[in-house]
DNA sequence: ACAGGATCCTGGGGGC
DNA sequence: TGCCCCCAGGATCCTG
């Protein structure tokens, strides 16, 4: 659920209350994640401090300043927050690390789908992302690569945006509304595309996210950001969960097709299987 | 190599 | 109100 804006969003807004905190104790519910979290994270942890949040793709690096990293992925419905330990702790919260100052960090997650690991430090974390085979990130990609990463395969566009070792952090949503805004057909084959719709194709996956970011990502349902906001971008989605309303462009119903296993949503006039885009509208700010 | 399905979960919405 | 079915920002494993 959370792609790249939202988990950009919730690192930016951490960054400023957890950074240079000390963990004081770890509490743990019952269920388990997809990851199973340890007792000994709690001796591990206690007494250390948080440097800077970081973002890897959709992954969030807490890393420790004597070198442990808190490696988490928000799932479909995970939520990281700082609070103030006197607030409420809502149902599905997980994982909560007491922090000197009153404060908790809190990992909340409804379906579960998210994980929570410590790393030893970062060569561990740089083999575990290596492992996955993890994509570079989309903002100034190589556009030769890239070029050369479409050309090499025969699946259709949406499969490869949702490809994490294609590249990082690209989801449901910013699959259909890049895939909108160059004016290509997800079911295209990727290598079927010419190197100047590969270039368009990469510019509107940095132009969306960095939209989207710029908005604090969209919350459709249960996304809220570090410090429990929402995002707003939703408000701006061109075709994702537009089925049967007009297309911005151009008016024809937006249509729904299940894609790589996705519901993927596309303009079937401005989005051809053949024809070359249509002109980009004129953005639209939040 | 790749498509498609099932799996891990909970909850919301629509239809009856 | 209840029940049943479908749907959901992801990743991973298995089958054909």
């Amino acid at each position: 659920m959370p792609e790249l804006p939202e988990v950009e969003t919730v690192v930016r807004d951490l960054r400023p209350h957890l950074g240079g905190r000390t963990v004081t104790g770890l509490r743990a519910g019952r269920q388990r994640l997809r990851r199973p979290w340890s007792r000994a994270w709690e001796s591990d942890l206690v007494g250390q401090r948080f440097g800077e949040a970081a973002r890897r793709g959709k992954w969030i690096v807490l890393p420790l300043v004597s070198g442990p990293r808190l490696l988490i992925h928000l799932g479909m419905t995970g939520q990281l927050t700082v609070a103030d330990a006197a607030a409420p702790v809502l149902d599905h919260t997980h994982l909560v690390f007491a922090l000197d100052g009153g404060r908790e960090l809190r990992f909340r997650d409804i379906r579960r789908f998210g994980s929570v690991t410590l790393l030893s430090g970062q060569e561990e974390l740089e083999r575990f992302f290596a492992k996955s085979g993890l994509g570079p990130e989309p903002f100034g990609l190589d556009r030769r690569a890239w070029r050369a990463e479409l050309a090499s395969t025969r699946r259709c566009l949406k499969a490869v945006l949702l490809d994490q070792r294609v590249v990082a952090g690209v989801g449901n949503i910013y699959a259909d509304e890049s895939l909108f805004e160059a004016g290509l057909h997800p079911g295209r084959a990727a290598n079927a595309l010419t190197a100047a719709q590969a270039e368009h194709l990469r510019r509107a996956v940095e132009t969306v996210l960095t939209r989207a970011i710029d908005c604090r990502g969209s919350s459709i349902r249960n996304y809220v950001g570090g410090s429990g906001l929402r995002g707003g971008y939703q408000e701006q989605f061109r075709v994702y969960g537009r089925t049967g309303e007009p297309c911005p462009r151009c008016g024809t119903a937006i249509e729904r097709q299940r894609l790589a296993g996705r519901s993927t949503h596309y303009c079937p006039r401005c989005q051809r299987q053949r024809r070359s885009p249509a002109r980009l509208g004129p953005s639209v700010v939040c």
